[in-house]
DNA sequence: CTGAAAGCGCTTACAG
DNA sequence: CTGAAAGCGCTTACAG
């Protein structure tokens, strides 16, 4: 077998400098047709494969993308959202050559270390921004690494300093955005549960810091409070089932407990509706229950879960082109996702009457 | 801020040679120490990074270990071994300077293709081979392409093959593994369930071409057929919670139904109680359910789920440890984990009284 | 203990 | 349209 053919074999076998096998094979203009067929043809009878810590050295460019997730195992193992999402990503990234780095990280400052890592080791020629944060400061980190990235929704108006030398009419954040909204689907929920007769209504969100979760809780009270109920009892979690099912608890033990229970992710509302059947309650007879993401369980739980519906690898096929396209061109539009809807199964129903 | 340091750089501001800086900053012997000191201060001060695709070019190597998961994502977002294992990967990988590159990939001919193409781009120095096969043919794939791997679990006898040329007392297959007795805790849920009186006992699995899948199958057998039980009625699936709930609904419609069902994953078996449920059927009075894995969530679903807990994310952190080690050093021992092991929960009762 | 040089396998101006 | 050469930033024999 020996050594794994190079340029250097091609280019002598077709009687060309390496030069020349190099623009053929990254089909640049200044090849005769004749010679390219020839030098194509030689290529492929040896099995040339170009060696990418040559070309790495070379063109500064590492041909991977980087995703860094800064959750607890627990929670990636029970959130179905990040393995469909990179399903999404690799979709995109496999077929253009490319490869995806991963890392999970568990506390702020070891990510930061991963990023400057990934920047300074030109791991990645860009990043995916997932789980926005309100002021980021991956945002401003990674600008002045100059690494290149995308984000999962709009970030803070706060980083709208986009450089000024931008054309106009330009979006105002620093990165191009892949947006899918969420927030329509929280509020079809609020209609859907307001017109079941449900009043008093609590929102069990994630972390606070996540921008989803803040912007969620915003148009799920907005929409309430538009169709006439009262603002909803609002309690923070980590997105674990077990302060799912603790925050459910503590609902109940309320003198006036909910009577329907919205969650920031389907786990925390199958855990929550655990709870509710450990204390004998019916759902959604005395208590209405939904959830967020629509994984696969919640169809197969009793009774299936109401949840809304994202698309995760729609998500991460459209960042990874979109990535891909700010790194090669140095510029890249932002993405409109068909937004989140609600999906109405057996949780809900109407409120219990007094 | 102009270009990045290198290595000539430091030379240059350290008054000695490229190699000699080369040398400090390896620690390789024949470099006096107040030299060597000299080299690495000045580094520091410059905060000199070596560049990855340099040394990879050099010295054949990518820093990178490679993970190609062949489930399709609904499952992978499901199951919650992927992501665990891999911080568990991740912990060990990023404190080493190295990174993980992850593939999802959905067919067979697809995979083969990605295991190829991180062999001939030199990718990666190593990869991680999960959901091990019967006479798995990424075995003598990657052993074709010169490529270091560690396999979870042992792989058939029939690759025992181990290069002739071997020290004797070896282990008898081509790449090390880290085995993790998954056996244990089956046989454990097999006496226990016997213990509760139950003799119609179904066993929802995973994929037969896995060999987890077919070892559990023969492990619950025997050790039931030990107990005095009759065979279990044994019904193949896909791992998704869709097919769970499928099976579940078949066996409950046979003439005898079994008393018992025990599930290859947790989310089946979480999947399986919806059905029962829906059925009108109390768990675990009128049938007891298991799973497999104590993801999180069976704590928390009501009944909460009797399981059998093995520890994807200590499995990560000794394939990494033991690949690593195999890529170094070119040898590496096969590592035996602690068994897992049954954690009764709810889910599991006294079979019903006719 | 230290230096000068070749080499890893590509890409890319620069000549012709 | 084509060739010869330098350069990317390291590592590693080879001399001294």
């Amino acid at each position: 077998m020996g050594r794994k053919t190079t340029i250097t074999d091609v280019a002598r076998a077709a009687g060309v400098s390496k030069g020349l096998v190099s623009f053929a094979l990254n089909d640049r203009p200044g090849v005769s047709p004749d010679t390219r067929d020839r030098i194509l043809d030689v290529a492929r009878e040896l099995d040339y494969r170009p060696s990418l810590s040559a070309r790495s050295l070379s063109t500064r460019t590492s041909y991977a993308l980087g995703l860094v997730i800064a959750r607890d195992p627990e929670i990636l193992g029970a959130d179905p959202f990040f393995p469909s999402f990179i399903a999404g990503v690799e979709r995109v990234l496999s077929a253009e050559g490319r490869a995806l780095v991963l890392s999970v990280v568990g506390d702020d400052a070891h990510e930061q270390t991963v990023y400057r890592t990934f920047a300074s080791d030109a791991r990645v020629d860009g990043m995916f921004l997932t789980d926005l944060r309100h002021d980021d400061p991956r945002i401003p980190l990674l600008q002045s690494l100059g690494m290149p990235a995308v984000t999962l929704g709009d970030p803070d108006a706060r980083h709208a300093a986009r450089a000024s030398a931008d054309d106009a009419g330009r979006t105002a954040h620093p990165y191009p955005s892949v947006v899918l909204d969420d927030t329509a689907g929280v509020v079809e929920l609020a209609h859907h549960l307001a017109g079941l007769g449900h009043r008093r209504i609590a929102h069990v969100i994630g972390p606070r810091r996540m921008m989803h979760a803040t912007r969620r809780d915003a148009a799920f009270a907005g929409a309430l409070a538009e169709a006439g109920c009262p603002a909803p009892i609002v309690v923070e979690t980590d997105f674990t089932a077990a302060e799912g099912a603790a925050a459910t608890g503590r609902l109940l033990d309320l003198a006036e407990p909910p009577t329907a229970i919205v969650f920031g992710n389907d786990p925390m509302a199958i855990a929550g509706i655990g709870i509710a059947h450990e204390r004998g309650l019916q759902v959604p007879r005395e208590l209405s229950v939904a959830g967020f993401d629509d994984s696969e369980l919640a169809r197969y739980v009793f009774p299936s879960v109401t949840s809304v519906r994202s698309d995760p690898l729609v998500w991460g096929e459209q960042a990874a082109r979109t990535l891909l396209q700010l790194i090669a061109t140095g510029a890249s539009d932002d993405v409109e996702l068909p937004p989140a809807r609600l999906v109405t199964r057996a949780s809900t129903g109407p409120a219990p009457t007094p």
